[in-house]
DNA sequence: CTTATACAGTAACATTGGTTACACACCTAA
DNA sequence: TTAGGTGTGTAACCAATGTTACTGTATAAG
């Protein structure tokens, strides 16, 4: 038994799932900023997040980004589980946000254990209603709010994901999430400085009181 | 057996789940334009398409909407199934975009079927697929597309779903489907009808060349 | 027929966000 | 120490979208 994957599962798996988990998964660890999977990989085993974070990001043609959300310990991208399922290619780009530590599963476990333990059907469900619950609260985002509450959303989001008032980032990564500019970022960046918000440095952003 | 749901799932399900379809399922008939589900509507039932066409839209604490994208025949409302699963409250609100029927199967079947019939069971990991496919499409187009594409999305879609080139609706109405206003519409509308795209008439659109 | 209402056209203007251009500060490698 | 790269600040401008206001016309109700 693998004892990171017991910390992280023992809530939601039984003793002997988690068992076959640590036997067939394999540990995969990304550094931060590393390339998880990209748009149009062929998916051939599902994640379960051990520790760390992973940015969800949504690309098109032009290769304009968006920022979908961000995945935590405990977590399994629904997007990779439902390609899984389908046979299909990736439809999003995964980025480790932290330094993040998976376990693989390969897709033949799927199905063996969905008719196998009840807990990883309904971990499988649940995974699919929150995703499909986090997809809406991004589509709420970029459809009713201005570029300045949601940039505000994104420096809260960035702060609690890094446990850290102090955002080590630059305008033009946010830019880039936010598909919008840099120039608009600094801009609305200084507005929430002059208003005592947030301080700016350099390659950071202090969080005082979103 | 209900012909009707024989004719809109035979390709999906097996005789017998399409035979305890029919007995324990309760057929309803939406005309044009009612109402199905509102936000926060207590789930206590999953609906199975048998004809027709379902807007299902999102709506903030104002009461601005977005139109999010259509269901047909043979679709379920993923976002419903998940509500299900979860029992929890509608985060959606659904319309009736033609007079339509829908079957509606009570909860505790879910479970049930789900691991008596493997055709149930893919037929919901599908249908969340799916429903997951089109929220990113649906991102994309918010996210990606100015609002004179978007508009000219809608009208193929809505042309696509009523299955005519005249498409009977306001200005108005697309305006809240867009999440725009009346004003905007009317003259991106404008525009179309001198390039010839479409031909404008009171409470009517007829689609020329998309 | 008359009136009220809903729908559509359009101008003028405001706001938001995107673009371009350039200055300057910080940092690293030579 | 200097040169080059990266990150940030800011002005000026532009384009897209949202807002307000007013017009006229079609349609339905009386």
């Amino acid at each position: 038994m693998v004892q990171e994957v017991f910390d992280a599962y023992s809530f939601v798996f039984e003793e002997e799932l988690l068992e076959e988990i640590s036997t067939v998964g394999i540990i995969k660890e990304f550094k931060e900023n590393e390339r998880i999977i990209e748009i149009g990989d062929h998916v051939t085993s599902m994640p379960l997040l051990i520790s760390g974070a992973i940015k969800i990001l949504r690309e098109d043609q032009d290769g304009d980004e968006l920022l979908l959300y961000f995945l935590e310990r405990g977590d399994t991208c629904a997007m990779t589980l439902s390609c899984c399922l389908g046979h299909t290619k990736s439809e999003i780009r995964a980025v480790a946000e932290l330094p993040t530590k998976l376990i693989m599963i390969p897709i033949e476990k799927m199905e063996e254990w969905t008719s196998k333990y009840k807990s990883w059907m309904n971990f499988v469900f649940e995974s699919y209603h929150t995703r499909l619950s986090e997809m809406l609260d991004t589509i709420d985002t970029i459809a009713f709010l201005n570029m300045d509450e949601r940039l505000l959303k994104y420096l809260r989001d960035k702060a609690k994901i890094n446990q850290n008032e102090l955002v080590q980032i630059t305008h033009q990564q946010i830019a880039y999430d936010l598909h919008t500019s840099r120039v608009v970022i600094s801009r609305l960046l200084k507005k929430l400085e002059l208003k005592g918000t947030i301080a700016l440095n350099r390659n950071s952003i202090k969080v005082i009181d979103l």
